[in-house]
DNA sequence: CTGAAAGCGCTTACAG
DNA sequence: CTGAAAGCGCTTACAG
């Protein structure tokens, strides 16, 4: 390590360019209503150019009172962040969407028990100027008090009751569209691996769906044949080995994640029980590895990037003070159909990958 | 959006607590050579809890000089970042390790042009005091130039005759060994495919450490047997579509990628190549997902949430202006024996499918 | 068209 | 043991 340089301030550029603070600032802040001459704008830029001179963001946010700084909350337990195949592209997305802007990305990731303080804080300092919260839960009453108090929010998946801004997809929607899809296939007896345990909003409405999906077809609703998953392929591996001793065992499962999905599959696997000859499946994701595994799985796509984009759209023009066109955006799902659920089998077409879609929306 | 309550300074808490604002920053900073009056100092403290009072970061910032912020900068094409299902897990191990300290985690992603203008700022505007650098690459100019200006930085991965501070695996190792492996097993044609262009240094090290492999037994290297993935599964169904074609045929192949691996799998799948049987597949990473697909792949280790941990430690004891224990760690990998590979098979896990568990050689 | 001055909210010598 | 004052590096009315 070297000795830091140092600092170059505006008041060096001021001085190299023969003009004051005031000048330096309003030419390198492009200040609307101020007429600069050319000749001086020239000389301040060059002069800034030479020393390498970088305004101070600290200094900057303390005047502006914007620390020009989002936030992106993951509230997700361990487990799930770890195996979540989907994260790096909402990232991409918020990031994407950040690029051409001033602001920048501040990561929090929040472990269960010390929910309150910690992104309060963040808030509080000012370390901030607004957030995206992932995997928000119902019983998070920071969360509310936040809101009340001003700061611009913005929630990936959403809260039931709550009018914070949200980005969405309609998860009952896609959970029913991928019941109806196997249903329609001829199965009537449709057992169901949840992502994860049901004080996930999300979880709850894929239960929600596959049991709507059910219902419009008349198909009584068996608790028995829903069973909790908990975010993890191995939990889907357990999960699939309890609805196996289900009887009369059911021909078809819906499993709200591909990760879970892969899980069961290997149950499927050891128990010598063919997919989709003699149990159809259907994920829930699309994560990048869908199309890869034996057979392809048929899942319900969810737009990552374009969810984690909107996210940061939506909480960039809440932190400009204006009104968002929409308080609440929900993407569209499609149903992606490989080989997992039997379809493409019965058009004669095994090979296939790459697989129909359908939009729900 | 409701509208944004009074800010609550250091002056609100002196002003409640009877005191100045001199002795209000000393009681919260615990500075420890002032002696407060322990009645004085329950007084601010009180004062504080009462009013929520949080220091503003900005003013804290500007005057210690000080971020109070890492940085994370992701150098890899979108491609490689988007099936990234190593990002979680690094990212956990960083956030895990800044936890219990005031540092928090600005993310930036960089795309390949614009490399030096981003992160350059980052440092210049002292938003962040020092970075983790992902994917650093060899044609990196800023890089050097912030290093040289004394910018704490830590590379994940690193770079080759630049003495700043890394935390990686010894990829070399990992691929010889995984190459070894193979032919203990008896394989003496052995493909790879790589995990990404060769200018990526990890790329070239795990070639390196597969004709180390090949080398110590004797084997000679074949360049038509060595064919570049690019990342994505596609890239490795791709590649093992161009292996196939060799004659003679190998039989085995080290995908340094598992995710690329999974590509290749599908391509042999639908030759109808049997693997392990009629052709061995070692990969590298371990992917949560790598013990998951049909058949589970014999892979390397990496500790991913390990390589996050110890960056982000190594950094914090460089921004702390300590010289670190060491300016290279080297984390070991691990290779860990599935299905793929064709070992199982010979000690006669009952878990192997059927057909001839005939000799490779 | 340009500059002097105040102020953002802290911390930290320096007195007392 | 505690306070008045300076200063971190900017921006922004306000004069001129």
């Amino acid at each position: 390590m070297g000795r830091r340089p140092r600092r170059v301030t505006s008041k060096d550029v001021a001085r190299l360019a023969g003009v004051s603070r005031t000048t330096v600032s309003l030419v390198l802040n492009d200040v609307p209503h101020a007429r600069i001459a050319p000749e001086t704008r020239r000389r301040v830029l060059e002069a800034a150019r030479q020393l390498g001179y970088r305004p101070n963001a600290a200094a900057r946010s303390l005047v502006r009172q914007q620390a020009m700084t989002l936030g992106l909350i993951l509230c997700h337990p361990p487990a799930h962040v770890y195996t979540d195949p989907f994260l790096p592209q909402v990232l991409l997305g918020i990031t994407g969407a950040l690029q051409k802007t001033e602001y920048r990305l501040l990561l929090e990731t929040v472990a269960e028990p010390s929910l309150r303080e910690d992104y309060l804080d963040l808030a509080r300092e000012k370390r901030i100027d607004g957030f995206i919260l992932s995997g928000p839960r119902v019983d998070d009453v920071a969360l509310r008090e936040l809101h009340k108090e001003g700061i611009p929010i913005v929630l990936l998946g959403h809260l039931p009751d709550v009018a914070i801004p949200s980005v969405d997809v309609d998860n009952v929607r896609a959970a029913y569209t991928a019941v109806t899809h196997l249903i329609r296939l001829g199965h009537r007896r449709i057992g169901m691996i949840t992502n994860g345990p049901l004080h996930y909003t999300a979880s709850q409405e894929r239960l929600n769906g596959y049991r709507q999906g059910l219902a419009k077809y008349n198909i009584p609703f068996e608790p028995d044949l829903v069973v909790e998953g908990h975010f993890t392929a191995e939990s889907g591996e357990e999960a699939m080995r309890r609805l196996l001793t289900v009887r009369p065992r059911p021909t078809a499962v819906f499993v709200a994640s591909d990760t879970v999905a892969l899980g069961a599959l290997v149950t499927l696997r050891q128990a010598g029980i063919r997919v989709p000859e003699d149990m159809a499946l259907v994920g829930f994701d699309d994560i990048p590895l869908a199309a890869y595994v034996d057979p392809p799985l048929t899942t319900v796509r969810l737009p990552a990037y374009e969810l984690g984009r909107e996210a940061a759209r939506l909480l960039l023009t809440l932190v400009a003070g204006e009104s968002p066109p929409s308080s609440r955006t929900v993407l569209s799902t499609a149903l992606v159909v490989r080989a997992s659920c039997g379809a493409l089998q019965a058009l004669h077409n095994p090979q296939s990958k790459g697989g129909e879609t359908g939009s729900n929306t």
